[in-house]
DNA sequence: TAGATTGTTAATCGATTAACAATC
DNA sequence: TAGATTGTTAATCGATTAACAATC
């Protein structure tokens, strides 16, 4: 269950850094709504400020695609839409499967901007046999028997996991041993899995308490301003013995 | 529209690095975890494993807390759990509302997780008249009118946007307006904010993209083992004039 | 040519990690 | 005391940023 991630010598392995490539969908998205707008060129100003990021930041991240731009004019917008969405590797389609739908698995199946850009919703899977048959945003929900069938017939190598935090893992592995390499999971648990499978999470109740957290920073400056108690609590209870 | 983020000289900016912030929601669920095991202690190497980190970074992060753990025995369970909690300032009531009750809206309402540490459900809101009154998760959804007013009467400093794209930007500033300062964002769009206000975004959209990128890079590596075509696509349509 | 803007350099900053002295 | 494990140091790595030479 662990062979090293770098099981070649990166052969061409262009090394665009991780923080780079993770804004990449962030520039995608401004490019796009401009060229909807049939806005010729940008410069790096106007897109960084459409993306939220910095100018230099975002000159360094294009850098490590190629020189895409124009000095003195700035870069053109629909050249750029298509070396980013071939660098993501936008230009092909990416079946991918559900697993798990509750609430958030039929809004997730519903979600529009999905099949927007690349992706295809291959299959709904859950584990309640009422479920099965089922059409949850036009497609027929299957049971998670037919997952492995599902996954090698459609050749599907990204999957969604937004089942209970306790189905996680061994959905997890059931599509990883399917043929599922990489997996984005909603479910509220650490996911472990072999190297040269990659997950990301996304985690409602990790944001919120970040935000909290900084939340009451702020509520805890303005006490020390205004002289009022800090945030200790009563912590006799819980000191350990 | 921007004042500097630091806009005190940073009186006990305790200075916790924002990547320790961000990992201590994990540590936090896998200590609780074990609370509910009635585990008494735990070591670093045990917890780290638990919460997929490893355990040098673990004992750093909890360096930045305070010496919590005992040399030769590890962390008293119950104890950390509550300088954990203490630190995300969990141990208060955080009333949030929703915006935005779509599917998503509803998913997110009907999460348990939500509830369960520090977060209350305030209210439920919708632009949509005819969604008003009728009951999500058992909360009744109340129209986006009456925004100022909840947020106000319920004293709410943070709100969770899952509108549709074009509506988050204007609900952004009116839940600012009404006293929101901390935003947690599912809609694909960049919210520009005032300073000392903190947003955080969560896009499945991007977090695909991101896979499709390791995908496409896993998938040329193999190419290039055996030999066949790369992942290059006819550009000549999109070669700027 | 003059003005604009890229692509790159170099400095800085923050995060990660291994190693180990401190100490239970 | 011997064994275990923390808390901290220091080295390394990766990301950010300002500045500016290159060049359209």
């Amino acid at each position: 269950m662990a062979t090293g991630r770098n099981h070649r010598p990166a052969t061409r392995s262009r090394g665009i850094p991780e923080a780079t490539v993770a804004r990449l969908p962030l520039y995608l998205r401004a490019l796009t709504a401009l060229s909807e707008r049939s806005v010729p060129t940008v410069s790096s100003e106007e897109l960084a400020a459409a993306a939220g990021v910095n100018s230099a930041k975002l000159r360094k991240d294009f850098s490590y695609l190629g020189s895409y731009g124009t000095r003195g004019v700035g870069y053109d917008v629909e050249y750029l839409v298509y070396q980013i969405s071939r660098e993501l590797g936008l230009t092909q389609d990416w079946p991918v499967v559900i697993v798990g739908i509750g609430n958030l698995g039929a809004a997730l199946a519903n979600y529009g901007g999905f099949a927007s850009r690349g992706f295809r919703v291959a299959a709904l899977i859950d584990a309640d046999p009422a479920m099965a048959g089922k059409p949850v945003a036009g497609i027929p929900v299957q049971h998670t028997d037919e997952l492995e069938k599902i996954i090698s017939a459609n050749g599907v190598s990204i999957g969604v996991i937004s089942t209970p935090a306790g189905a996680a893992q061994q959905v997890c592995e059931r599509l990883i041993a399917a043929g599922v390499t990489s997996i984005l999971n909603f479910a509220p648990t650490v996911l472990s899995v072999p190297d040269g499978v990659d997950v990301r999470k996304v985690d409602l109740s990790i944001e919120l308490q970040i935000l909290a957290f900084h939340e009451q920073r702020k509520a805890g400056e303005e006490a020390e301003t205004t002289n009022r108690r800090g945030p200790e609590g009563d912590m006799s209870a819980v000191m350990p013995a």
